[in-house]
DNA sequence: AGCACGCCGACT
DNA sequence: GTCGGCGTGCTC
């Protein structure tokens, strides 16, 4: 009997072919089932959606189906909760439920055909087999496998950890863990998800971080917690640095259930999990979260719909959680009710020295120029002098940010983008952060020809350069000459880089380390005393209104770093101590910082964002251009802006003049912007999806527009 | 978005 | 004479 099947193919939403597409199928196959299909001249991967009936498809005038051309038989179709789920993520970030859809299975299984795959796993059953029978014959003198296994010891909890899993277990959630750095967050998600696979035996755990960098060290300690229990396999990890081979075994190990813990950075929410039952988001609060391209969705906000729609329970945690979270897990008061988030506090650090002693160094009582204030060099040659570690954090790498000629006042612009390009001195180039485009450094100026071209500003590299000869003559306790490290994107380029600089740090090798905000994330360094940040100042007023929150957040995060060895920084009787250098001691980020007072300077922000009607308070989406030229991607966005007025929710929002982008050029590519703001999110989302048919149509009159997009809580603005 | 078809310029 | 540039149009 032949049926008719509504299919989704990875079509992008404006691409005129929107929707699931009709084909023809011999069985009828159930919802879910991976099917192979031809498409033009392709064949592609595709899901049978729900959609038209087969009347509907029927009444197509004049369309000649084709068959699909094969069945993923070995997999289970994707259950009803993950079509849901992806069915919302193309909603609400104005995608195609095409594009969501297979952009959220591993790239390799898009391209394997039916016997490649059955093959693939007939082998695979095959090699787990014969291990198992070779186990057997051989009984190793690990853990027997026909004994009961023993459960994971966990580590002593504290009576705030015990609170805590306490509340997750008794409320329905979600939960905001807000927790100062080392106050045992990670061991309160082990112990949650321990709990959990103890008490259902087929439950599943999604526990996701914000960097590839970070799931390492997570997979270990997961490894070594679970496996011996659960066996091998139990953990698997899923992020965007794995071969393809290895992205399709975990993505197959989650989607049959053998995985009971699965690791990941944001891609991973989108994973076929059949038994989810709890979703952790550590450091919630981390921009990674979002998306940048494609479908820009927040993993964050994903996973709480998502918990929501499985009824999985959801524990985000955080020190310096997300203003958006923070506000959705206040406590009721006279004005608001209370948020839907249920809030646990961690206050203590355990077994860490207390949080170290911020500094404030006023550069306006420097000389001009000043890189590093006298004091704080005397309190670092003090620090090495001890055989203590330092930290010095810079957000910009490179050597300085512009090249400049005094005379003729050339700079190192970079040709394609409205940015300069960036000196580079270790391989003499000069390079554009944005398009990457490389140059070699001129010996003299391009335009004049003068021979004094000069750096303007401070980059990571250039600070590993001057600590060098400020610090010279400092010995270490051994006697030898402190040795400067530096970590940024450009240090850590090669693969296994980070791990090996990260290595040297925690092998005490080196005594200074500077580098970009990639140092403050997540690395324990247990000997480090002394933490300095250096130009902070521009997220004090900058035009991006989440800046100051994000400022917080990284000094918060960098002032963890240190002091996380009690015993061994009581035994040198120094503080460990966080230098902030600015030219406004008194701002009251600082004054907030010093206290290590997170509710307070939430509190503040909020009640500027508030008074500013911004989020959590409004709610925005962006409508981005790119044409070759400015003019031709602002005429666009004006003409679909006058035509947006008597569209539904239209009346319920502000639509903002369209406006350059922040780096309005890049690769020689203009770029522009709508912003659209509204108080209710469900005008916001109807006026959007209203819209797109109308961006769609705009485009054939505005043929030289590149492209467009739209995007939903953008985060940068 | 792919991918093919199609119609014009510099190469073996 | 071909290789290949990217404009236009279609995909159940």
């Amino acid at each position: 009997m032949t049926v008719i099947l509504s299919v989704l193919v990875p079509t992008p939403a404006h691409s005129g072919v929107g929707g699931p597409l009709s084909y023809l199928s011999e069985e009828a196959l159930p919802k879910g089932t991976l099917v192979r299909v031809p498409l033009g001249h392709r064949e592609l991967l595709g899901i049978v959606w729900d959609g038209e009936t087969e009347a509907h498809a029927q009444a197509k005038t004049g369309l000649i189906l084709r068959p699909i051309s094969g069945v993923l038989h070995p997999l289970l179709a994707l259950n009803p909760a993950w079509k849901s789920l992806i069915r919302f993520t193309a909603r609400y970030y104005q995608r195609s439920e095409g594009e969501v859809a297979l952009a959220a299975l591993p790239p390799y299984l898009r391209e394997l055909r039916p016997e490649q795959l059955t093959r693939r796993l007939k082998r695979k059953a095959l090699a787990v087999h014969g291990k198992t029978a070779a186990a057997d014959l051989a009984p190793s003198p690990g853990i027997a496998k026909h004994l009961p296994p023993a459960l994971p010891k966990g580590l002593a909890l504290t009576t705030e950890q015990e609170a805590v899993l306490q509340e997750i277990d008794l409320q329905k959630g979600p939960f905001l863990l807000f927790g100062s750095t080392g106050s045992g967050k990670t061991e309160v998600y082990m112990q949650a998800v321990q709990r959990l696979l103890q008490a259902q035996p087929t439950a599943q755990a999604l526990v996701m971080v914000p960097e590839i960098n970070l799931t390492p060290q997570l997979e270990q300690r997961f490894r070594e917690r679970f496996e011996p229990w659960l066996g091998a396999g139990c953990v698997v990890a899923m992020h965007s640095a794995m071969t393809p081979a290895q992205r399709l075994n975990s993505w197959l190990a989650a989607h049959n259930g053998q995985a009971r813990m699965v690791l990941g950075t944001r891609m991973a929410v989108l994973a076929s999990m059949p038994h989810l039952r709890l979703i952790v988001v550590d450091e919630e609060h981390d921009p990674s979260y979002k998306q940048q391209e494609g479908a820009r969705y927040s993993a964050r906000d994903l996973a709480v719909y998502r918990g929501q729609l499985e009824g999985a329970k959801v524990l985000m945690g955080s020190a310096t959680p997300s203003l958006e979270s923070w506000h959705h897990s206040r406590a009721a008061s006279q004005e608001k009710p209370a948020g839907r988030y249920v809030r646990l506090h961690m206050p203590s650090r355990m077994g860490l020295s207390a949080l170290p002693l911020v500094r404030r160094v006023d550069m306006n009582r420097q000389p001009r120029r000043t890189v590093f204030a006298g004091v704080l060099l005397d309190a670092m040659r003090e620090r090495i002098g001890l055989g203590q570690q330092i930290l010095v954090l810079l957000n910009r790498r490179g050597y300085a940010p512009v090249l400049h000629c005094p005379s003729c006042h050339w700079k190192s612009q970079c040709p394609h983008c409205s940015a300069f390009q960036v000196f580079h001195k270790l391989d003499r180039t000069l390079r554009c952060h944005h398009c990457s485009h490389t140059s070699a450094v001129p010996r003299a100026c391009p335009e004049c020809g003068d021979t004094d071209v000069r750096a303007m500003g401070r980059g990571t590299e250039q600070l590993e350069e001057l600590l060098a000869t400020q610090l010279e003559g400092v010995r270490r306790p051994d006697g030898a000459a402190p040795r400067i490290a530096r970590i940024d994107a450009d240090s850590t380029r090669t693969k296994g880089a980070l791990e090996n600089q990260l290595a040297q740090v925690h092998a005490g090798e080196v005594d200074v380390l500077v580098g970009t905000q990639m140092i403050a994330k997540g690395h324990d360094f247990r000997r480090v005393s002394l933490v300095a940040a250096l130009d902070t100042d521009g997220a004090l007023f900058s035009s991006d209104f989440r800046a100051p929150e994000r400022l917080f957040s990284l000094l918060m995060q960098a002032a963890g770093r240190a002091g996380r060895d009690a015993q061994w920084s009581e035994q040198f009787g120094h503080a460990c101590e966080m230098w902030v250098q600015t030219h406004y001691p008194q701002h009251p980020l600082f004054e907030a910082l010093k206290r290590h007072d997170y509710p307070s300077f939430a509190e503040k922000q909020l009640q500027e964002r508030e008074q500013a009607g911004m989020p959590p308070f409004s709610f925005q989406a962006l409508l981005r251009a790119e044409a070759r030229t400015q003019d031709v991607a602002q005429s666009f966005l004006k003409a679909v802006s006058l035509a947006a007025a008597e569209l539904p929710g239209a009346d319920r929002l502000s639509l903002y003049p369209p406006v350059p982008l922040g780096i309005q050029r890049v690769a020689q590519v203009e770029r522009a912007q709508v912003l659209v703001e509204s108080a209710s999110r469900t005008a916001l989302q109807q006026f959007l999806t209203a819209w797109q048919p109308l961006l769609r149509s705009a485009r054939t009159q505005h043929r030289a527009v590149l492209r467009w997009a739209i995007d939903v809580d953008p985060l940068v603005i």
